[in-house]
DNA sequence: ATTTAATCTGACCGCTCGGTCAATAGTGTT
DNA sequence: AACACTATTGACCGAGCGGTCAGATTAAAT
């Protein structure tokens, strides 16, 4: 018998991940080809196959470890029984935090999912409505009314918006800024939501993301 | 001499464009291929090569076309002169409109701007930013005090935020739907970005976009 | 020191990509 | 009918893709 796994085995599957994120980020995953994120690596694409079975096994993990890190963040505010308001800002903050952090792969989660197979794109996209719903029974806790009236699905959408759509403009990497546009989205929505009408004959039109 | 350019050729052009915004909007530009968008139309790959150049002057077309509208549609509100919360108001029922009858368009200039070359890619970038100027205007006229505090751009970016993310998530084609949520997105704005405190140190962090 | 499995690589494969081209078909003008 | 120009095509090309593999290299266990 000789040797067992590398202690730097399971670096390197992260170090791989890291700059695969990074590539399928920056140029899309399509766009980015094995050789690249080989040499982005420094080891050769057989290497690479040495610890991925293939171009898609780098989409899943990247997109499964992001999500799986949100569906964490959830359940580990929900385990501080806050009062609605409360949870809701904590929620705001905890993932602005999440997503400052992990960018690249947040960006992979939001726009290549359509490249994974039928079955993992489902169990990815479960997850996601799982973080949704937390999301948006918060918000019917804090506008109970609204339930009936189709709205807090399409508020709860609004808010992440914003959330999502912050880190395909903000620039800055350093924490502060993030946790001050945490405060800004969280007055922004806690200051207009109870503003919102409700519509006569409003349309449900949403779909989880 | 003999025959001008048949009438038909403008109408191919933009039977091919709407086409290709679709492929690329659903399959993303890379992961689409020429022979698909060719397949689309109904045409050979060589024809479709008749009508453009290459891959990236569809590219270049759909999003000059989308983004040179989205200007003229701030052009048109701003011709009206309307109080500031009329304007922003306007803006924000237009620019839904807008974005629900060129969803492809849309998602191909937010998703694959960065597959043009720098030229393109920083002319349609600089048409961007005079949108978001125009709104960041009318929004430092209505809370005049925040544009010192460097406020007004990523109040702006939220607000785009929830534009831009809806269509993402909307299903229903129908315009219903559509006008309902502009209304609900400046409810909740209006009611919102008043009760935004300004933080005591904010960093700029912003980029138009 | 030898064995044995883990790690790593250059060379290679079939395929599809974006793009070209010479040739053909179609149609207003003379 | 002859012409001139538009519109359309199948066949083709070099390049790069995702992925494979036989074999070299390394290092823990004996």
């Amino acid at each position: 018998m000789a040797r067992g796994r590398a202690p730097g085995y399971d670096i390197q599957r992260e170090t791989i991940l890291g700059n695969a994120a990074q590539l399928f980020a920056l140029r899309g995953y399509a766009a980015t080809s094995m050789n690249e994120v080989a040499e982005a690596c420094g080891i050769s694409k057989a290497s690479l196959y040495y610890y991925f079975r293939d171009k898609d096994a780098l989409l899943v993990n990247i997109a499964e470890g992001h999500v799986s890190r949100l569906e964490a963040v959830v359940d580990d505010v929900q385990k501080e029984n806050l009062d609605p308001k409360a949870c809701l800002q904590q929620l705001i903050q905890r993932f602005v935090q999440e997503y400052a952090g992990a960018q690249h792969a947040h960006r992979v989660l939001t726009e290549d999912v359509r490249f994974l197979g039928e079955a993992d794109r489902d169990r990815i996209l479960n997850s996601e409505r799982r973080v949704v719903a937390a999301f948006a029974r918060v918000i019917g806790e804090l506008r109970p009314e609204l339930t009936d009236g189709q709205l807090v699905k399409p508020l709860t959408m609004l808010l992440f918006g914003m959330i999502n759509w912050m880190f395909t403009w903000i620039k800055e990497d350093g924490a502060l800024a993030h946790e001050a546009m945490a405060t800004i989205v969280a007055d922004l929505f806690f200051g207009g939501f109870q503003a919102v009408r409700i519509p006569a004959g409003i349309h449900d039109a949403t779909k989880p993301a």
